[in-house]
RNA sequence: AGAGAGGUGGCCGAGUGGUCGAAGGCGCACGCCUGGAAAGUGUGUAUUCCGUUAUCGCGGAAUCGAGGGUUCGAAUCCCUUCCUCUCUGCCA
C-alpha cells in the first residue's frame, strides 16, 4: 500500500512507475486523491461536531455538580442536533474509509528506478550466469522420469491420498528433502538469519499484511469455519510477526529465516508446466527475510542475492539471474530478481528463487514503522526471498546431475544425506 | 468442549459514570549533585488522524484487547468477539 502522503506529493511519479509496470487502471489514482480529500474534509467537520458536543458534556458535568439541574437540562437538549450530525458524519467518514482502502489495496507498488520496462517474463534482464550447462546424452530424462525410476517420489500415491499436485516423497527422496532443508536452515543462519518455526496457518489480518488478501483470496487454502488461510509461503507468517509494531532504529536490521510447507492452490494451471515437481499444491521452502531502515536496504536485496548464488554454486547447478521487468514484477514488489535453474532435460529454465524488496508497501499494510536516529517516526523496508524453494532444487539435482550409474549429489549435500549417489 | 477470573501506557499497577490519556511505582532520557559513579534530586517520557506552521510547536479528534450499544458524558454499565489464566473434560 502507498503512503497517501507520497501519493499526494508524488502524483505524477507514481503515474509514470504505473505505466511502467502496464498497470491497466490509472484512473485510480485520481479517484484515490479525490476519496482522501473528501474523507480529510469530512474528518474535519466531524472532529468539529466532537468538539462541540465534548464542550457541552463537560459544561453539564459542572451544571449538575453545583447543582444547577435546570440549567442542565437546558444544555442537554441542545445536544440533541450534535448527536445526529455527528452519528450521520461518523458515518460517512466509515463509508469513505471503507473505499478508500478498497482503492488503495487495489493499487500496486511502484517499480524501483532500475526496473526496466517491458511486459511480459519475455523482457526480463539477464544480469547474471553461471555454471555451464552439461552435456547430456540424447536420452537425458526428465525429473518426474528419474524420480520413478530411482523410487524417489510417488505422484500417484500423492493423488490417491489427496490429490493432483500433493506428492508423496520415498526413501533416498524424502532424505533428500530433509537434507536440503537441513542445508539452507544451516547456510542461513551462518549467514546471520534467525530461524524461526512458525504456524502454518494465519488469520485474515495476517494475509492482508503481506498483500495475499483480499486480491488473492481464490490462491489460499481457506478454512472458514475457523477463519484461517493455509499459508502459500512463510513470507506470510515471518512478515507478520511485526505487524502493528513501532521499532528503534537500534532494532534493525531484522533478519530471519524459516522453513515451512507452502500450499498454493494454482488455480487454472495446467499443460506441461504442471509436470512432476514443477508446480505443486503443496511444497517445502525455506524462506529469509529481511527488516531494514530505507537506506539500507538495496543493500541488502544484493546481499540477498550474492546469498542465494553461493548456495547454488555449492550445489553446483547451472543458473541464471533475471531482473524482472516492469510488466512482469508482483503486485507488491519494487524490485525482484529471480533465480532460475536449467532443466537440462526439459530444456528450460525453471524459476528456483525470487528475492525482492517491498521498500515501505508491506509497511505500510502491515503498520510497521520505526523512529528513525532522528526521533522521526518511518516505514521500515522488508525483503524476502526463497533460500531455497526445494521442488526445483530437487528437479535440477535430478536432471542436471544424472550419468549412467546415478544421480551424483553435490558435496555439500553429503554431510546431511549420509550417501553421495543415488542409484 | 464446560465453569469461573481477567485483559489499563515500555513494564508493574490504581481507577466502577463527569475536566481520566489515565494516580503511584519501575524503567528510560536529559539536567543538578559527585573527582568519577552509586545514592539523592528536578524535569520529561504513548500512538494514530485532521488542521496550522519554514522549523520547534500549537489547536482539535480518536485510542484503557477489538467491534457495537446505553448516556449530555464511558477505562468504568450492557451486548458481541478475540486472547490469557484457574478448575473440569478430551487428547498427541
Amino acid at each position: 500500500m502507498l503512503p497517501l502522503s507520497y501519493l499526494r506529493e508524488h502524483t505524477e511519479k507514481i503515474k509514470e512507475g504505473l505505466a511502467k509496470r502496464n498497470f491497466p487502471h490509472p484512473e485510480l489514482v485520481d479517484k484515490l486523491l479525490e476519496t482522501d480529500q473528501k474523507r480529510r474534509s469530512l474528518q474535519s467537520q466531524l472532529d468539529e461536531t466532537l468538539s462541540k458536543s465534548n464542550q457541552l458534556a463537560k459544561e453539564i458535568g459542572i451544571l449538575f455538580k453545583s447543582g444547577q439541574d435546570e440549567k442542565a437540562s437546558v444544555l442537554k437538549s441542545k445536544t440533541a442536533e450534535l448527536k445526529s450530525t455527528g452519528k450521520v458524519l461518523q458515518e460517512q467518514l466509515q463509508n469513505l474509509e471503507v473505499a478508500l482502502l478498497s482503492i488503495r489495496t487495489q493499487i500496486p507498488n511502484i517499480p524501483d528506478e532500475s526496473v526496466p520496462s517491458g511486459n511480459s517474463e519475455n523482457d526480463n534482464e539477464e544480469v547474471f550466469s553461471a555454471g555451464s550447462i552439461p552435456n547430456l546424452k540424447e536420452n537425458a530424462l526428465p525429473h518426474w522420469e528419474l524420480a520413478a525410476q530411482y523410487d524417489l517420489i510417488d505422484f500417484d500415491l500423492g493423488s490417491k491420498i489427496t490429490g493432483a499436485g500433493f506428492p508423496v516423497y520415498k526413501g533416498k527422496g524424502a532424505k533428500l528433502q530433509r537434507a536440503l532443508i537441513q542445508y539452507f536452515l544451516d547456510k542461513n543462519t551462518a549467514a546471520g538469519y534467525t530461524e524461526f518455526q512458525v504456524p502454518h496457518l494465519v488469520n485474515e489480518d495476517s494475509g492482508f499484511g503481506t498483500g495475499q488478501l483480499p486480491d488473492k483470496e481464490g490462491q489460499m487454502y481457506h478454512i472458514p469455519e475457523d477463519g484461517l488461510y493455509l499459508i502459500p509461503t512463510a513470507e506470510v507468517p515471518l512478515t507478520n510477526l511485526l505487524r502493528n509494531q513501532l521499532l528503534e532504529a537500534k532494532d534493525l536490521p531484522i533478519c530471519m529465516t524459516g522453513y515451512t510447507p507452502c500450499f498454493r492452490r494454482e488455480a487454472g494451471s495446467y499443460g506441461a508446466n504442471v509436470r512432476g515437481l514443477n508446480r505443486l499444491h503443496q511444497f517445502d521452502k525455506v524462506e529469509i527475510v529481511r527488516f531494514e531502515e530505507p537506506q539500507n536496504s538495496r543493500a541488502a536485496l544484493d546481499q540477498m542475492v550474492d546469498h542465494v548464488k553461493s548456495i547454488l554454486e555449492e550445489l553446483e547447478l547451472p543458473y541464471r539471474i533475471l531482473k524482472l521487468c516492469g510488466g512482469d514484477l508482483g503486485f507488491t514488489a519494487a524490485l525482484t530478481f529471480d533465480f532460475e535453474v536449467y532443466s537440462t532435460a526439459q530444456k528450460r529454465w525453471l524459476e528456483i528463487s525470487s528475492i525482492s524488496t517491498f521498500k515501505s508497501f508491506q509497511s505500510e499494510r502491515l503498520q510497521l514503522r520505526y523512529k528513525d536516529r532522528n526521533g522521526k517516526k518511518q516505514a521500515v523496508h522488508t525483503l524476502n526471498g526463497s533460500s531455497l524453494a526445494l521442488p526445483r532444487v530437487i528437479a535440477g539435482l535430478l536432471e542436471n546431475h544424472q550419468t549412467p550409474d546415478g544421480i551424483k549429489l553435490p558435496k555439500v549435500l553429503v554431510p546431511y544425506t549420509g550417501f553421495e549417489i543415488i542409484n
